[in-house]
DNA sequence: GTAGAACCTAGAGCCGACTCTAAGGCAAAC
DNA sequence: GTTTGCCTTAGAGTCGGCTCTAGGTTCTAC
């Protein structure tokens, strides 16, 4: 039915053609990608969906390793789901140290531009105080 | 009065000596160090502050051309304010999209994480719909 | 005075994640 | 029939940010 180019994935992942082939063989792809008649690559919307959750993954700042290990649980079918929810899990932990570093910085950052501010005589006050 | 060898400010920061020889090197410092009898670095109290500041800077995100940048405005001294509260906030939006979009992907991978709850029963309820 | 730790420089190496190149195949449009 | 454009592979190159090596000097403790 379906059947897309890897021109057509990539429009619809964001991702590059390079980028695609490059997954591939890091092995981050569910199913094998079906070739047409000439050798090219054939995808589904199935990959298209997986792709955009290594997307996400990615945007999360989840390793390629990583990925790929959760990618083998889901491709390996049921009866891990313990493991797979482990590897969801930690990453989120991760995520949520991510964040509360950038929250850190970003005080002092905010801070910062506050006094800047206040030199500038952009702002009416300027506390300034400790750090 | 102070002066601290390269190894106490390694510790001070939690950077290694290779880090502040590389740091030192592409610019980073907001005053030259100053070297001892055996050429060896003296640093200052006020090293240690502004590497502290750059270690915030890194740890959300910011580029080293962007640090070395800021730090060439604060070397220069007054009359540049405009500008270092332009970097500054460039790079708070930038902390800002970034936290967004962690937090984009976070719901995903909550998402999932109580989905394999649900399935393995550690969950009462699994909404488990949409996306 | 000698062992071992800490320092110096210049420059090479590494890692993750792409990103691109070269050389070529096939198919539709003109 | 050739140009255009999308596809193929294997493998090389890039970039940011460290990280380490080699070869040498100097300080600290015993």
């Amino acid at each position: 039915m379906s059947g897309l180019s890897i021109g057509q994935v990539a429009e619809r992942t964001g991702l590059s053609v390079h980028t695609l082939r490059f997954y591939e063989r890091e092995g981050l792809l569910a199913q094998p990608v079906r070739r047409g008649a000439a050798g090219h690559r054939v995808y589904e919307e199935d990959d298209v969906d997986w792709l955009g959750v290594c997307v996400r993954l990615r945007a999360s700042g989840m390793p390629l390793p990583d990925i790929r290990r959760y990618t083998e649980l889901v491709r390996a079918g049921q009866g891990n789901e313990a493991e797979r929810l482990e590897v969801l899990r930690e990453h989120r932990e991760r995520v949520l140290a991510r964040m509360r570093e950038l929250d850190e910085s970003l005080k002092l950052i905010t801070h910062k531009v506050a006094v800047y501010e206040g030199r500038l005589g952009l702002r009416d006050e300027v506390p300034d105080c400790a750090p």
